[in-house]
DNA sequence: CAGGCTTGGCTAATTATATTAGCTTTTAGC
DNA sequence: GCTAAAAGCTAATATAATTAGCCAAGCCTG
């Protein structure tokens, strides 16, 4: 029988692209080695675990929503950064639901590890965002606090398909960046 | 064998309380069952499943954070309500982080499922808050929305321990109440 | 107060899933 | 070609949810 080929890269994304399809809360070992091509007890030569798995795709996802969100402010401050960077926040997270759960509840293990390094540059994208406006030293940590609370707050609601009424939810959302704007204009 | 005299709302009770303690990933219904002294089978003579009793976590969940947000804005208006309103809401998910889990991702199934009516109430009040400022029918929705991202976010990153640095939580979260009265007097 | 019905609890069995153990075969490197 | 690590497989184990079907407790009625 030939062999698939396998390795942990083609697993966790395949992985993640298979919580993006049925959900993070279904997507089991069997299903992604069905997926994949192999058994399931197979998957184990390539992440320890589902746990494992998990932490793997989350590292994945906010690696990439770095990229989106870092690449989208390049050229762009103030307001426009601003804007850009929510905006590819939001669809990153539209569009890749499942693998954004799974950063949900991961802590990193060590300062290097692949999670944590992910997540500073994600967090590192929008402080650059935050230096577009005049923000003091000590304001800047509430600053960050405040826009991750308000994109994930945002884009986690509205995924869970927490906003029930019919008012338009982009409108929404560009109501939320001129908030935001206007806010961070008078710190 | 005497019997231990559950009904639904025990059991849910019970199984909010485990939850707020061992985190809602890992309530069982084993784990349930033994909290309440019965044989795991005799929880569904109370509850149809697993998903069933999360749901009226969920409620009861939604149910009792709407009692605080409501109460605690009583006499309150403005600045003062806001802040109240978001103390009340915060306050109620760190101490109640599992039961509060068990709301994200729930949706009713009909406008009198008694999710929704809690959903609603909870609602209802952060919308009274919003009452206490000049703000026209047209923005409404966008800044309840805002509100519940803010709140919901922050809570929820907070007890997920996403905010890895030292700078003062409560700090924080003082400063986005400042951030958001600002903001919403100047709609 | 006895008889019987409803209800809540139990044991046993089924299914799904994660995980481990141990075997086998491919395949990269010599 | 030879060998050893890597990658796959089957079989087995453990945990969890759920269902089926039995039985006793306790209430309601006569």
């Amino acid at each position: 029988m030939p062999r698939v080929g396998l390795d942990p890269a083609a697993v966790v994304a395949a992985g993640a692209a298979l919580a993006d399809e049925v959900g993070l809360a279904n997507l089991t070992m069997g299903l992604l080695a069905e997926r994949v091509g192999v058994r399931t007890p197979s998957l184990y030569k390539h992440v320890s675990s589902q746990e494992d798995l998990n932490r793997r795709i989350a590292a994945l996802a906010l690696s990439e929503a770095a990229d989106a969100v870092g690449g989208a402010i390049q050229g762009y401050a103030g307001r426009d950064a601003l804007a850009a960077a929510a905006r590819a926040f939001h669809t990153f997270v539209l569009e890749h639901p499942g693998r954004y759960a799974a950063t949900i509840g991961v802590e990193p293990s060590s300062p290097d590890d692949p999670l944590a390094t992910a997540s500073r540059r994600l967090l590192g994208a929008f402080t650059a965002v935050l230096r577009g406006y005049e923000i003091g030293e000590s304001d800047m940590d509430h600053a960050l606090r405040m826009l991750r609370s308000l994109w994930h707050g945002f884009a986690t609601l509205q995924v869970a398909n927490g906003f029930q009424w019919s008012t338009d939810i982009d409108e929404s959302f560009e109501w939320l960046i001129a908030f935001a704007d206007r806010g961070l204009r008078t710190v």
